[in-house]
RNA sequence: GGGCGAUUAGCUCAGUUGGUUAGAGCGUCUGUUUUACACACAGAAAGUCACAGGUUCGAGUCCUGUAUCGCCCACCA
């Protein structure tokens, strides 16, 4: 008895189950087709990341979807896996290369290569191990890292296929430019911030009529070198003499034509736009749709070119547009400076704004996008909550073609060679231009393209390239036909665009067969975001980012996991505080003390499964206690199933925590403890504890794994080698075969116990006997059956209230009094009673039943409620009537007696 | 500009199809080494359910509007 410890202690038992755990290879995925399949491919982390709080909140999820179902006998995988996170790690390496004073570039793509790898190597796969000290449980023998061989090769087949098919192009377009990263990057990659900045009001004279002006607003005069035309509404009288006439642009100084374009809001500013159609998307269409020219005068890093002029030229873009301003000044074409609020789109990664810049870059045009929007629609792909289903249909609609050629080095080069010394080759000429998985045969005649891919599109095809795509023996053995489509996705609302509608349509285009079978999940769980106290998201910037690991150091992993999940309701944002993994590790601890309790007691006695504990019970020994905690049983475990169906993780937490703390140690581990003593109920009470244990142990693994794993063998519930993942919870089915039926009208029982033993306590507490135990009692019943009841739970009670007697009178006591479930209960005290306090005391308790007889008798005689209401309420709101006054007069005849 | 979410006790949140006197955890106050657990036990205080209308016999719950906060989408310079 003494070895077992007071208090529970994570860290050993957490490592020690979990070497256990993968040494006996009960997290493998291995086909089994009796079963039914279940799987989850985790939103890969990035491979040199760390774990964060959202990591824990997400993985924590999968974990708890994958153990419930393997508790329920399904087939069940996790499919682990890292991102090479293209151009973030190619951010950080080429950062750590600076600080030695070298230059990616000028070391080369091979050398840059090697460099990035060892980078890898040292930094990857950490979170992994962190993810292990959570308690993960995948199937690491199917670890994936999107750069491995072969699923590079399904990168690039998918890249291939789609080219073939005619949804792959390269062309000259206006694209998202980052001049820190010298990158494209798509739509979905810039932030837009809102910026306080300028605007500025300048004018254009017009040509060859000296003292005539055009006024024109602009945020940005660092790009008038690269205007090719102003441009006004067609329908606005104002400026209709100026269309056909060319405006003067200062510097570098040029006549551009004054055109009309019905992009031009006349309301907006002076009802004139700058067209600059190298440096804004949209001025790019109109210079289209105009034939103007293209007049870049940026380079790549955003510092201006010759073209800008010579004393532009070099500058960065921002003292660019101080000069710009100045200049105008100077040349009296400035009229005012206003300031100006926009929305300015930023790199995500390089956190500057973006150029709009035209470059060479490859595109895609996206696969099954109305499909996509059918999968989610029709409901064969679920979002939970399904309020998201209206943002992605949203982006759907609205789809654009995506560019996924990316001027960075980490990540998939693009398969497609270009034959050496052909200018300007033709895309569909395959003697000029080679697109395939592998380099051409004759590849010293070929150049690969420079660029690599999106990191998203190498990730897209993630469900089913990590089981083998597209090679068919690989699939056969990853068991495709079996675990695709997955189960559940569980992943943040933050990437629905750039991960989750592309995996739709990538798997609607590349898997075989009926829509059903090639959507890539069957339902998506959105995740909150997790954030500070104050609200903020959490940051290594801001400092306010927990380390897991600490916590997990501190409070034990299953406390973390418990903790994160009772405050993380579905899909809401998570204010996430310590305190809550306090909650998670002190639930853990009443687990420990919980068995530690019932181990205490001994007994010698067979847990080795439920039937074995079943056995051991005498039915007729059963009293209102125990048939009221199995009834609680069942409705808990009742209600968690419906939980699980509709993924309220925290509903579930406060299910476990509310069942096992107050009913089972708070009620019936309290009453238990007399029946113990009497050694015919004992082995009975023991049994029923020994279920309500092991069941409870059930529900929670799937939160708390480790403690539950320990204790389920500590316990005795586990035959030899056999772990608590792979035992169902249910038990109803077993309660029928061992003839146990719960009693409902018994467990109702308890409930009128519960509040006769709380108001005891109350009175106990406010005369200053809190900490008695010798308080003496009497009640005067309400009824015959009242009597009876706490005649059968004495002993019980006086235990639980701390009392030497409840004595049972038809006339009461001239004592204080409480009014409760069985009738009125006096607490004898002998010394005398402040009467004029305890009438004070009975007056607040009087108003509080005056006030709800009232509302309940307003509502019954109302005609209307009585005729329209269902008869059950009506019916209800008469008994709570009758109870109402009968405790109303009960008070009444206190205060007569008391006044006296 | 469009869309979505939130608003319930000091704090963080439950409250499932409308139905007794709105709940929990933390925190606060009082008491307790009662034969598992002070990471505990017992008791107590604490809410005009953001606001204004409406529907209904009945609204925290449904409808309309308003306010505040937050998020997403959007090529007004």
């Amino acid at each position: 008895m003494s070895e077992i410890s007071k208090a529970y202690n994570p860290s050993e038992v957490e490592d020690k189950w979990y070497a256990k755990w993968v040494e006996s290879g009960c997290f493998k995925g291995v086909i089994d087709r009796s079963k039914q399949a279940y799987s989850i491919v985790i939103p890969p982390p990035n491979v040199t990341g760390v774990l964060t709080m959202g990591h824990v909140l997400n993985n924590t999820i999968q974990d708890i979807l994958i153990r419930r179902a393997r508790q329920s006998g399904k087939c069940a995988v996790w499919i682990p896996g890292t991102d090479h996170a293209g151009v973030a790690t190619q951010t950080k390496v080429e950062a750590e290369l600076r600080k030695q004073g070298l230059s990616a570039r000028a070391l080369g793509r091979e050398k840059f290569i090697q460099i990035a790898k060892k980078w890898r190597d040292k930094h990857g796969g950490i979170i992994i191990e962190q993810l292990k000290k959570l308690g993960a449980s995948c199937d690491w023998d199917r670890l994936v890292y999107t750069l491995d061989d072969d699923y590079s090769k399904a990168v690039l087949a998918a890249f291939v296929k789609l080219f073939k098919a005619g949804y792959i192009y390269r062309g000259k377009r206006m694209v998202n430019w980052c001049p820190v990263n010298l990158t494209a990057l798509s739509d979905e990659e810039v932030i837009m911030k809102p910026m306080k900045s300028k605007l500025y009001k300048m004018r254009y004279e017009i040509a060859g009529e000296p003292g005539r002006f055009l006024e024109i607003s602009t945020t940005r005069p660092e790009t008038i070198m690269g205007d090719t035309a102003v441009a006004v509404n067609p329908d606005d009288a104002r400026y209709a003499e100026f269309v056909g006439k060319f405006a003067v642009r200062p510097f570098p100084r040029a006549e551009i034509p004054i055109i009309a374009d019905k992009y031009v809001d006349m309301k907006f500013g002076t009802g004139v736009l700058k067209i600059t159609p190298a440096h804004d998307a949209a001025d790019f269409e109109i210079g289209c749709r105009h034939n103007l020219p293209v007049v870049d005068v940026m380079n790549p890093d955003a510092t201006m070119n010759e073209l800008a002029g010579e004393e532009f030229c070099g500058l960065d873009r921002y003292a660019a547009r101080e000069l710009a301003v100045k200049k105008l000044d100077e040349m009296g074409l400035l009229v005012a400076v206003e300031d100006y609020e926009n929305n300015v789109g930023y790199s995500e990664r390089g956190d500057v704004p973006i150029e709009p810049r035209l470059s060479d870059q490859w595109f895609m045009r996206y696969p099954k996008v109305s499909e996509a929007k059918a999968a989610v629609e029709s409901g064969a792909i679920k979002f939970w909550p399904a309020r998201w289903e209206k943002v992605y249909a949203h982006w759907l609609d609205n789809i654009r073609d995506w560019c996924i050629s990316r001027q960075i080095w980490w990540g998939h080069r693009i398969p497609v060679w270009y034959r050496k010394g052909v200018e300007n080759p033709d895309i569909n000429n395959p003697e000029e231009v080679y697109v395939g998985v592998e380099p051409p045969p004759d590849a010293e005649n070929w150049n690969q393209d420079e660029d690599s891919l999106d990191t998203w599109a190498s990730s897209w095809i993630w469900p089913f390239a990590t089981m083998g795509w597209p090679d068919a023996d690989r699939q056969k053995e990853l068991g495709t036909d079996f675990f695709y489509p997955t189960s559940d996705l569980v992943t943040g609302p933050d990437i629905i665009f750039f991960w989750v509608a592309r995996m739709i349509m990538a798997g609607l285009e590349f898997m075989p067969g009926q829509m059903s079978a090639r959507i890539p999940f069957k339902n998506v769980y959105f995740t909150g975001i997790i954030r500070d106290m104050q609200g903020r998201k959490m940051s290594k910037s801001l400092g306010n980012s927990p380390d897991p690991l600490e916590i997990i150091a501190k409070y034990g992993a299953d406390g973390l996991r418990f903790g994160v999940m009772s405050c993380a309701p579905q899909g809401q944002d998570i204010l996430f505080s310590e305190e809550r993994v306090e909650l998670g590790r002190n639930f853990c601890n009443k687990l420990w003390n919980a068995c530690r309790f019932r181990r205490m007691a001994g007994g010698g006695a067979d847990n080795s499964s439920l039937e074995k504990i079943l056995a051991r019970l005498d039915t007729s020994k059963l009293d209102a206690d125990d048939h009221g905690i199995l009834s609680s049983l069942l409705k808990c475990a009742e209600h968690i199933g419906r939980d699980y169906e509709s993924y309220q993780f925290n509903s579930i937490t406060q299910r476990l925590y509310s069942f096992f703390w107050n009913d089972f140690c708070g009620w019936y581990l309290e009453v238990s403890k007399a029946r113990m003593e009497d050694a015919s109920a004992r082995e009975t009470v023991l049994a029923v504890q020994d279920i309500c244990l092991r069941q409870i142990l059930l529900l929670a693994h799937p939160f708390v794994p480790f403690i539950t794993e320990e204790l389920w063998h500590a316990m005795g519930y586990g035959g030899e080698g056999c772990f608590i993942q792979n035992v169902s919870p249910e038990f109803a089915e077993a309660f029928d075969a061992a003839g146990l039926y719960v009693d409902e009208s018994a467990a109702a029982d308890v409930e009128l116990l519960k509040d006769f033993a709380t108001k005891a306590r109350a009175l106990k507490a406010q005369f200053d006997m809190g900490s008695r135990r010798d308080a003496q009692f009497c009640l005067q019943p309400a009824d015959a059956g009242k009597a009876e009841l706490l005649r059968a739970n004495v002993e019980k009670l006086k235990k639980l209230v701390g009392a030497s007697g409840f004595s049972i009178s038809e006339s009461g006591l001239d004592a204080p009094v409480s009014i409760t479930s069985l009738g009125s209960l006096f607490i004898d005290l002998s010394s005398g009673v402040d009467a004029g306090a305890e009438l004070l005391r009975l007056q607040k308790e009087r108003d509080k039943l005056e006030s709800a007889v009232k509302s309940t008798k307003a509502r019954l005689s109302n005609g209307d409620f009585v005729s329209k209401a269902p008869e059950k309420v009506v019916e209800g709101a008469r008994r709570q009537l009758e109870d109402l006054l009968a405790k109303l007069a009960e008070i009444d005849s206190l205060m007569g007696r008391l006044s006296k």
